[in-house]
DNA sequence: TTGTACGCGTTATCAA
DNA sequence: TTGATAACGCGTACAA
């Protein structure tokens, strides 16, 4: 079977139509007699013809039925951390009606040859965050006119944006802890740059990564001068080596922590307990998500819930709208504070 | 700007070469003087030229540098599972340098419209499994002469796989369990087939998944009879509804359980202490995957270790291979025993 | 309801 | 080192 494909215009003349009639047919596009139809099918079955070439049909119609997500790190940190994978859920789920699909993209180029916004067939980009390399390819993607959402990030003027009230939900439960008699608070942080890989932050690091400064300047407003210790991502991990590093010196430690994530605060609250500390009575501690966390009962994590899901719904849309030539509506999504049992009032 | 946009022969026009000139400035691929190549460069940046269209590039070559994957289930289930992760990562890693991505795909089509091996312009595909409805399109497929990579599944001849010893490396689980007196034998499966959500395995239900089946088989290898609970799919929780159901009856209790994936084998050794069973004093577990389980800690699990990058990066060398046009190399992964302390001798 | 004609934007081939 | 030419396979006006 070296032989070259049938087409459709084989189809269609082994059939006696022409070529439109026949994309017509498989297209479903247009009216056609019942009778030339089969004798279409027929002639394709006969063939072994499966249906238009997807590439051809690309470049016919202008678009690929691809969505381009770029993820920033390699897949099994990413979708280690819950809140992303029901973003890749709720974005998968509004742009497959449309019937595209997401192609996996990385920001930085690990490999050379590597696909990029630039080389691969794509119909639109979702950014998630917006950091350092990627602003530079961002130029160039707009320019060819590739439609482009970010998610929790900024990538310029025109471009949509899906946000969360990251600063004012943080201060929400900034606030709680200050209510609660809380002076003595430390703050732990996701990722705070693509270059900085975690430990204490100390104020000639800048902090690029958007989600990350919101949440923290949300804290600040309340703890200006509150130590933080920056992590390496949203892990339990993570946020276990953060609380160590506070926990570790019995006459420096925080009666409180903030930390930007769910899991994070899980990993503090570990060590925490690992410190010889009670949770809530000798150390409060917040997170950020609302996520069930396997391995923090019987704990209920104090917290800001979003609506991880919601918030890929909400990107998969305004890449259709984009697409439609609808203007694509910005979102900004509320964290509701969650009381649980991670927080009490100070005791000193 | 509604206007046109720049074409690689505007752009040749422009700088006073020919198409194909300027397509050999933008491919790199011939030998081009320095003097074109600023010309085309120079007029290219005139015209907001950033470069190949890459659906016509796709046309014109015959590649779109996408690859297909695949999944089952929602992607937050899947991605859940460690395994899942570590192997898409390795699946990614092998093929990126030749300049191709992942297209994540579902195999039951959830939504109407949404993309499918038929209808992506993709250059290969890679199956995770080979169950159920999958089994249809992929004649389809064949026919169009798309080229295909399973793993752990059986997508009939000629198609190359990427195996696991599963039922060897099971069985030296069993017969290590047998050694040690274990007659007292459960066993916790992974999802059995698309059409049941779990629940005690009778003899009536097909186990239509490869992985699964060759896994039983290799349980039942050395204990023929021992009866068999079947989940949902590998996670802690649904091992914990698992080893519940196990441990319910204190006088029907097995003394060892294996369990199909360490997930699993996490949550049946959460209920077996629930329970108020020690392991490996009252109860014997072993896992397989032997990937790092938050949350089993101070347990070591035995296990079955399994390369899970490795049966990823397999699987994208068996693509690459495809697309060479060299012959793909099925491959057969060894899973090696791994004894922890969550197994010990039987105690009656 | 069917057919004709054209172009989508590129790259491989071959000759100059 | 460069240029002319011919597909790649399809969809969509528009005319019949």
């Amino acid at each position: 079977m070296t032989t070259r494909r049938a087409t459709i215009a084989d189809v269609a003349r082994s059939a006696g139509v022409a070529p439109s009639t026949a994309s017509v047919v498989f297209s479903g596009k247009g009216p056609v007699s019942d009778a030339t139809r089969r004798r279409v099918m027929a002639a394709a079955a006969d063939l072994g013809y499966v249906g238009p070439d997807p590439m051809a049909a690309s470049l016919r119609r202008g678009r690929s039925g691809i969505v381009g997500v770029v993820v920033g790190s390699n897949l099994n940190d990413m979708f280690r951390d819950p809140v992303q994978r029901l973003l890749m859920d709720g974005l998968a789920e509004a742009i497959a009606p449309r019937g595209a699909g997401l192609l996996l993209l990385r920001s930085h180029k690990a490999v050379e040859n590597a696909p990029t916004l630039m080389t691969a067939p794509l119909d639109a980009a979702v950014l998630i965050g917006c950091d350092g390399p990627l602003r530079d390819s961002l130029n160039e993607a707009h320019l060819r006119g590739l439609p482009i959402v970010v998610i929790e990030g900024d990538a310029g003027p025109g471009v949509p944006r899906i946000l969360l009230d990251n600063r004012e939900a943080q201060r929400t439960a900034a606030e709680h802890l200050h209510a609660l008699g809380h002076r003595h608070v430390a703050i732990v942080t996701l990722r705070v740059s693509a270059g900085f890989a975690g430990g204490p932050l100390t104020p000639d690091i800048e902090v690029t990564i958007d989600v990350t400064r919101d949440r923290l300047a949300g804290a600040r407003d309340v703890f200006p001068d509150a130590p933080v210790i920056a992590t390496a991502g949203s892990s339990i991990d993570e946020g276990l080596a953060a609380g160590r590093a506070l926990f570790a010196d019995p006459s420096a430690r925080p009666a409180a922590v903030i930390a930007q994530s769910d899991l994070l605060a899980t990993g503090v609250i570990r060590a925490a307990e690992e410190a010889g500390l009670r949770v809530p009575d000798d150390v409060s501690v917040t997170g950020f998500d609302g996520i069930p966390v396997d391995g923090l009962a019987p704990h209920q994590l104090t917290t800001l819930v979003q609506d991880a899901t919601g918030k890929g719904r909400a990107a998969g849309e305004a890449v259709a709208a984009l697409l439609d030539g609808r203007p694509p509506a910005s979102v900004l999504l509320t964290c509701p504070f969650r009381r649980g049992s991670t927080t009490g009032p100070a005791s000193r």
